[in-house]
DNA sequence: CTGAAAGCGCTTACAG
DNA sequence: CTGAAAGCGCTTACAG
């Protein structure tokens, strides 16, 4: 149905073998013979066959990218910069999309090795890594992503998370608040462990009669409702004890905002908030909240990187691990520590 | 480096074509020398390399999904749809975000070309489609997802606005609304347009003495800031003259929220606030949002089907397009006229 | 029901 | 610098 290498050489005047020279390498082609040939492919219309090309050459230039869901705005932006660096690099992605169900992921792996993929980039919706151990052991170059690749030859690349708590711990510190909550979930989430031992590191790192008293309340939900629901029973017949809260995330700070307005706390004059992930709305908020925000984007765009870069050169490629920082975004939930609710 | 057809034959002791027959016909195999394949495939795992077989067969499973905004959550719960139906027929679909940009489409389109992809649906970034056609003229089915085809050979699905428009109203007028707000962007926006014409066409449906009076307020942005400054203006010294307003989208209605209450008015008891799409943070808001939801995932699934039976049966097949209706979504923010508001 | 053979479109040594 | 030839792994008539 299509064009072939066949039909070019024929307009071109000149043999198979020449025409795929001028694609693979046009160094070794006479310029004029070169022009020839890129005429008769413009005319044409031709695009080789990438199929035809894979076969021969062993080289799909195709990823597979493995996300356990993508309406999660975190995982949407690590594939738009995973799809630039491919895009510029001559490369292309398949999107396989879990929804954190093993099945799925295993039956998107075959999918993928059928496609002759080169690389899988992945953030893995089980611990065990049992079903990323046969894709290796067939060639294909792994990258972890937000993971770490703890028991795998393979790169990875994730974000500093006990940074993350860091930051936000000394943002409210050089605001003047010296006593904090730590609103957040269940500590069986690694992030919010990981966050949590940043903090609380933070703390630990400060001379001790300046360190900063710090309460973790737990919420059952990392949800608007799962907070308010926890802190209107802590405030419930007690005064305010602290004067600013750390969050586990975004909506769980933008609970907290609604429940310490509806008792008629003022954010951030008596409480300053501080979210994290900064999501969509965060900008959009009651209270534009101050939040933590994490280099999706650049993420997804490193780790394109690392596979393709394995992928061009499978032999003398070492394994590394990039890890990013996490970036403090001051909005308007935060603020220095007043006067009358320091006294409180 | 990876396992063949040719060891799966050796291995089962039958010829290539029988292993071949086992993937592709089974019914034309004995049951006998199938289990023997079958097991010979399982132990070595084996699994058939795409690209032979497209080469061969003319056929690459491979669907090309080309959005101009993956982070919009439209795209994304669309690329689910598509995602989903295209996994349960054992097709594989990339992704291409093309950030609304027209070289970044032209250049992805030439990649799916090369990559022999048998289906291309897409949203495109501009109004031309001249681009499109060269697609089309290859073979490569089309399916224009939330656009009409008009002027090509392509399938489409979309979603009736005009009919958003008039659930919003309908909405409202059973609650007893007869004085409605409507507060949204410039018609240029294709989207705005139609869902104005539904909500007039709604309103001219109506027996003249009973037709709701409708006042149109446009925002310069669609966000939550642009439709406070322009509510707050309409509001400076003027009473109420409205008990109900309906917003060009869900931002646009948390905007107005604000404004009204921070003006001492209750929504709803004092006015009802309808949004549109529905995004993930409406049942979040301080006020729930009722809103018009479009089905996005069922949009990318249909979008799906009609690419893959294209794809299946590329001769006989006749396009077709696909218009979903919009859903309401009733939440907190609307309510039924109250004697006090109806009064003032 | 099974096997031998041709060929899909290209790349890559290799000889000239 | 150019061309003829082999072969990547599979599918598909076709003969048996």
């Amino acid at each position: 149905m299509s064009v072939s290498i066949r039909d070019v050489a024929q307009k071109a005047g000149v043999s198979l073998g020449t025409v795929s020279n001028v694609f693979n390498r046009p160094d070794a082609v006479a310029p004029s013979t070169l022009k020839k040939v890129q005429k008769a492919v413009a005319d044409l219309g031709f695009v080789p066959n990438a199929s035809a090309r894979t076969l021969r050459a062993g080289k799909t230039r195709v990823l597979g990218l493995v996300v356990p869901d993508i309406s999660n705005p975190f995982f949407t932006d690590l594939s738009k910069g995973v799809n630039d660096a491919v895009l510029a690099a001559g490369y292309v992605v398949i999107l396989c999309n879990t929804d954190e169900s093993s099945e799925k992921e295993d039956k998107y792996l075959d999918v993928l090795v059928a496609q002759n993929v080169q690389g899988v980039l992945i953030t893995p919706a089980r611990d065990s890594y049992s079903n990323l151990k046969a894709i290796a052991d067939r060639g294909i170059g792994l990258t972890l992503v937000d993971r770490s690749a703890i028991g795998l030859e393979a790169c990875s690349v994730g974000v500093d998370d006990a940074q993350g708590g860091a930051l936000a711990l000394q943002h409210l510190y050089e605001l003047g608040h010296r006593d904090i909550m730590l609103l957040t979930g269940a500590t069986n989430i690694p992030q919010v462990a990981e966050r949590e031992k940043g903090i609380k590191a933070a703390i630990a790192d400060m001379p001790a009669s300046k360190r900063p008293h710090l309460t973790t309340v737990r919420v059952d939900a990392m949800s608007t409702y799962g907070a308010q629901e926890v802190l209107e029973k802590y405030l419930k017949d007690k005064k305010l004890d602290f004067t600013a809260i750390i969050c586990g995330n975004d909506l769980v700070a933008l609970g907290a905002i609604r429940t310490l307005r509806a008792k008629g706390y003022d954010v951030p004059t008596d409480v300053s908030v501080i979210g994290y992930d900064d999501i969509d709305f965060a900008q959009s908020a009651t209270v534009p909240l101050t939040s933590i925000a994490q280099p999706k984007y650049q993420l997804g765009f490193a780790a394109a990187e690392l596979a393709i870069a394995e992928c061009e050169n499978p032999g003398k490629h070492t394994h590394q691990r990039i890890e990013f920082q996490p970036q403090l975004i001051v909005r308007g939930s935060t603020g220095p520590v007043s006067k009358k609710s320091k006294g409180a």
